[in-house]
DNA sequence: GCTCCGGCGCGAAACGTTACGCGCCCGCTC
DNA sequence: GAGCGGGCGCGTAACGTTTCGCGCCGGAGC
């Protein structure tokens, strides 16, 4: 590939001038004529090792997730590769899971060493350590959804999400609720459980009305929980799960035991987006609005790249409900 | 950031020593534990800029997806990273839809100037341009389903995969068949229904009893094409989408039809690995292996980077059918 | 004991670009 | 008409590595 000299070899113009061009920088119009010309017609293109070297800016972005398996990492990087690819900058990704997979520290150190500009963050829930030192190192960082990290921060409303579900529910007429609460032992899903905690002390409720049901988070986890709720007597009169796979696990223990939202209970699901345009009818779910999740971290990102001194920012994203059908309204009187 | 200087400052060895020392060529015992010793105490990173600069090869490669949104597309870069990561490779991500997206060829060279070791392109179905012209910029080209590229290829049987579901509708006892085709414009459509075709011939299936019902690629076409096979008279004993989304349109349309597969209906998805989960009794669908595919895709990259100039390889896959329960056994009178 | 050879260390020259500071020229002002 | 300043081009020195060829040293073979 042609390069900067055959450029100066072809117009008699200065290396100097040559990369000014190539930065936008302003050059006599003859100059620039010549300089396009020469460029076109040798197939130019900025090498981009030696830009990244002389520079020190590689217009490079990571994303570490903690698995590029699950549907909501990928939809954040997919948001924030199209926020980021206009301008100019890559987008790569590492996953800190996996089969051979390290922990998420060294997982950002690894991706830092590839001399990113920034770095996203996903934090895996179970390592809550530092990841204070790859900051330190100079790399500008955005977290998701995890507070206090050292860093730009986009938080999820964890407890607003959880509360507007339960809202909901109670302006129904559902008093006595199960809560498919996920693993007590994961910060987010604790959070949640405090959303839906707080609603119902403002609301009054007895909380001995509220069945809790604690699992694994996977599908498999949903379905025993959703079946342990389903056998109480009194049977709760409605169900909400707490993600996306304790949905997915009670929409299958509902159909297994021949029952139906809303008719014999109902249900809220979370972060569900295929899911509820196949049940019938759709689910009412919690949903995490995972573009602007992505548009907002891409937006932190580039505000630190213009400029790095800036003090930390933190975005607070409120989750939204969409109301489908598996959900009923009881009687003032039930 | 140290470096190798800093490096022979404290040791008194030469850079290329250092150089090998990083570069796992051997090296005197004592010398390797000062280089060692040195590069712990300075937190010393080769720089991959300069090395990148220096010896041509970036140890990044490209993967080019018409859409990250895409489960299909998404899980094939999981599949790749995790392949490649052990190998100290970077996955650059870069989706060639979306809101501002240029076409695949341009988007393929924007990519490409980036400097990736080679690049993994997973085409759109509509552009079957091209992209010769990225291969021949020396940038080895590993493509996904697009028979006859430039480059190494992994191929979906995608005749196969429906033939195997159509032989598993006709050992039923199903000869009355609903196909949702999608879009005849569509290579891969094409292909499919071409393998169930192959199919029919060879059992001599009489081509008056085979429905076909075209429709866009998505979830609104699958509905509105399974309700036009759901309206025939007589109506198709079994159904058999051939792609993602019209099994997701299908199923909807099925289910506001107060219709349930295989009692009413016998239903082969495509390609659905979450949702058959939640289906009651669980969804019969054919499935495109995408850890393979990502596995044999990642396995051909190698080697060509190990060797540039071996011939170009195609490696087909075949699909598999996942049996649920929504096929419904016919009796041989019926 | 001499020669030959392989293993390794060394210095210097790239790789292709950007940053810096100087100097020229043109136009404006008093 | 002289002085001044802004706009731009130019040469040079990095940026941090790898690569190349040379040369030394030590061991093996005769």
């Amino acid at each position: 590939m042609a390069n900067y000299h055959d450029i100066r070899r072809l117009t008699g113009l200065s290396l100097s001038t040559i990369s000014k061009y190539f930065n936008g920088r302003t050059v006599l119009p003859a100059n620039r004529a010549a300089i396009e010309a020469a460029a076109e017609q040798l197939g130019v293109r900025p090498n981009a090792n030696a830009r990244a070297l002389r520079s020190r800016r590689s217009q490079r972005v990571g994303v570490l997730v903690p698995s590029l398996g699950v549907g909501f990492h990928m939809a954040i990087v997919a948001g924030i590769e199209e926020a980021l690819r206009p301008r100019g900058l890559s987008v790569i990704v590492r996953s800190a899971g996996g089969e051979h997979a390290p922990d998420t520290t060294t997982a950002a150190e690894e991706l830092a060493a590839t001399l990113v500009d920034g770095m996203f963050v996903i934090p895996r829930s179970i390592d809550r350590g530092p990841l204070a030192q790859v900051g330190a190192q100079g790399v500008p960082l955005v977290f998701i959804d995890r507070p206090g990290a050292p860093g730009d921060n986009v938080l999820l409303d964890n407890r607003g999400a959880v509360a507007v579900g339960v809202r909901h529910l109670l302006d129904h007429g559902h008093t006595h609720l199960g809560l498919l609460t996920g693993d007590p032992g994961i910060w987010t899903m604790r959070e949640r459980l405090a959303g839906a905690r707080h609603v119902l002390e403002q609301r009054e409720i007895p909380s001995r009305t509220v069945e809790l049901a604690d699992s694994p988070l996977t599908a498999a986890g949903g379905r025993q929980a959703m079946a342990h709720l389903l056998a109480l007597h009194p049977r709760p009169t409605a169900i909400l799960a707490f993600n996306y796979h304790l949905t997915l696990g009670a929409l299958t223990t509902l159909a297994e035991s021949g029952l139906r939202a809303p008719d014999d209970i109902s249900l809220v699901g979370f972060d569900t987006d295929d899911i509820d345009t196949i049940c019938t009818p759709r689910l009412t779910h919690i949903i995490q609005p995972v573009d602007q999740i992505a548009g907002h971290a891409a937006r932190l990102m580039l505000a630190r790249l213009d400029n790095p001194d800036q003090p930390h920012q933190t975005i607070t994203i409120p989750a939204a409900l969409t109301v489908g059908g598996s959900v009923r309204r009881l009687n003032a009187a039930g």
